[in-house]
DNA sequence: TATTGGCAGTCTAGTCAGTAGAGTGCTAAT
DNA sequence: ATTAGCACTCTACTGACTAGACTGCCAATA
């Protein structure tokens, strides 16, 4: 068990340590924080703590950094919440405000978090298993194009053009139009596919052609909704901290930058009691992470369908004001999309 | 008058130097390229292209780097057109291939570019105060909304989620929607404003209200449409060229993080015969990009709209190839977006 | 006149030694 | 359990020195 004190010289450690970005001393360590005792009593402090791993000395005459598993430790004991400012508050709701689809919603929030982190922002789409199709329409773009525009009931909307060659008329697309909506309306995406299959076999000629070329694209809209999908922002924010990685910050960019290996990051990430989930440095099963920590939270679209939020940063970050602005931003998501 | 074999001198400090990121030596200079004549001879030759200013020596016993005119002239005068690489043809194809709207296409483009040079690609959003609408759709999104959407002859689909409170019947919309493609179908966007302005006044009690609520997001998606925007692409590129910008990059960052400034420098950018413009170093009238070139060329969308596509890197860059693909994928958007 | 070899001179980058300063760990005293 | 004090360690900085790269110039040459 860790005394009280060791536990306090920890918080310390670690809030200095992320304030200053240089390893922390005994010394200026009783100047900045009122102990109590001496130097030397915090150096006897120190050295248990680094028995126990959780602080760590770059050489023998430097200060202290906290390991890995010291941010742990602080995260899940020490660390207080502190509540978002107002100014904070005021940007949040600011940006939020207006209603929007939900292609434009994820985006504005995604760059709102992070602006208010100064780190890496992802967001990922809802996973659309469970919604279904609020309306589907087609109009005429063109003499020889129609656009195929799929809304579904979390409010997103698709849109694809599809070529379908001169001599269509208004009446076709009016009667493909009722007898799709009428098949699908309201139908859970996963079961489209087979409602939408027999379809076209109500026409003949060139109306059977053009309908299959529209049913083939509505599906491959549904499918793009099955499809999982990850968006960042802030992406620049990296070259700033870039000294905040030891030495490269390649290995990160390569990481974000594929997509599969993000989704597969956030959705190992279980969110715990608390509503967030963090990844410290090497606890990240992925290597090149091993100097940056992810923290997702989960928000709801519409009631049903769950995705993560989150950011990506150096193990040295503000953990305390990140995971009040991750909380809130995904709440404050949840509340924009439930409408 | 600069005698020919200096100039030759130049061309291949130029490549060496863009080749090794090293000031190049007249040793070293003599070795890789076949001039004939001794160390000694190019050391006269590289003195005289120093009084010139087209070279520059950091320090004393250092090779020499090219200065931004020295760049200039191999530009104008030196570098050889590189075609592009039946890879690269292949890229710029299958990137391009299948329809897709306005929005889409520019950012899978954008993309492109930025891979193709790696660096941070730029496209601007055709002004569009020429187009005119296509098309106005009005759908029933949910119970007390409707989507809103916009499609104009270049191709571009814009849609908006309007709130209009619970009551409404699709006969309503019907009319509506009727009375708006009637007052506006053709007519250029400039007109749209001032031709939907009588609408909402045919209607009366709760339509009335409902459908200003419409119009405005209408004429709200036509300016939106005016308004000039640019998207970016690789930013994560800077990252790796950091120390190809005199130590940094937040200048640069900066400077393109802000759309108006962005704006700005495009448009001051006249695109010179050769269908390209350029400008190196201390070239550019912002102070933050001084150790940057930018490079733009114009795209033409649906044969009246132009707007540009560039890339933004360090000066020490190179200029053959990234010129040659620049104007490639200008030409395959402009014939993207012919159709 | 254009070119060349040679040489002195200049500057960088690296190594080495020495020093100041920060911080620790240990010990003996309280 | 806490403290003061001291010896010890390590970094970061400094100045001196060196090897190497490259230039600039001069006198010789074709």
């Amino acid at each position: 068990m860790i005394p009280e004190r060791s536990l306090e010289v920890l918080r310390a450690i670690v809030q200095d340590y992320i304030a200053s970005k240089e390893p922390v001393g005994s010394k200026s360590l009783v100047e900045r924080h009122a102990f109590g005792v001496s130097a030397a009593t915090i150096r006897n402090d120190m050295a248990l703590l680094e028995d126990e791993e959780l602080i760590h000395a770059p050489h023998t005459s430097a200060g202290r950094v906290p390991t890995d598993k010291g941010y742990r430790l602080f995260v899940d004991r020490l660390s207080e919440v502190k509540p978002l400012s107002n100014s904070e508050r005021l940007a949040i709701e600011n940006f939020m405000s207006g209603s929007a689809d939900l292609d434009e919603s994820l985006n504005r929030t995604v760059r709102l978090l992070s602006q208010l982190t100064n780190q890496v922002a992802m967001v990922q789409y809802p996973t659309l298993g469970k919604s279904s199709v609020r309306h589907i329409e087609i109009i005429p773009a063109a003499d020889t194009r129609v656009l195929v525009i799929l809304i579904t009931d979390n409010g997103r909307i698709q849109q694809q053009v599809v070529e379908l060659g001169p001599g269509f008329d208004e009446i076709f697309i009016a009667e493909l139009r009722a007898k799709l909506l009428s098949s699908v309306s309201g139908q859970p995406l996963t079961a489209v596919a087979e409602k939408v299959a027999s379809v076209s076999a109500s026409f003949s000629g060139e109306r059977s052609k053009w309908s299959k070329l529209i049913i083939n694209n509505l599906i491959s809209l549904v499918d793009e909704n099955r499809q999982e999908k990850v968006i960042l922002a802030g992406t620049s924010n990296l070259a700033k901290l870039e000294q905040d990685f030891q030495g490269s910050i390649s290995p990160v960019l390569e990481a974000i930058e594929e997509q599969v290996v993000l989704l597969k990051l956030i959705s190992e990430m279980q969110t715990e009691n608390n509503g967030v989930s963090l990844r410290i440095g090497r606890e990240n099963t992925l290597q090149e992470l091993s100097s940056a920590s992810v923290l997702v939270s989960e928000y709801e679209s519409d009631g049903s369908a769950v995705a993560k939020i989150g950011l990506i940063g150096p193990t040295r970050m503000d953990y305390s004001t990140n995971i009040s602005a991750v909380r809130a931003v995904a709440r404050y998501l949840s509340k924009s999309l439930g409408n």
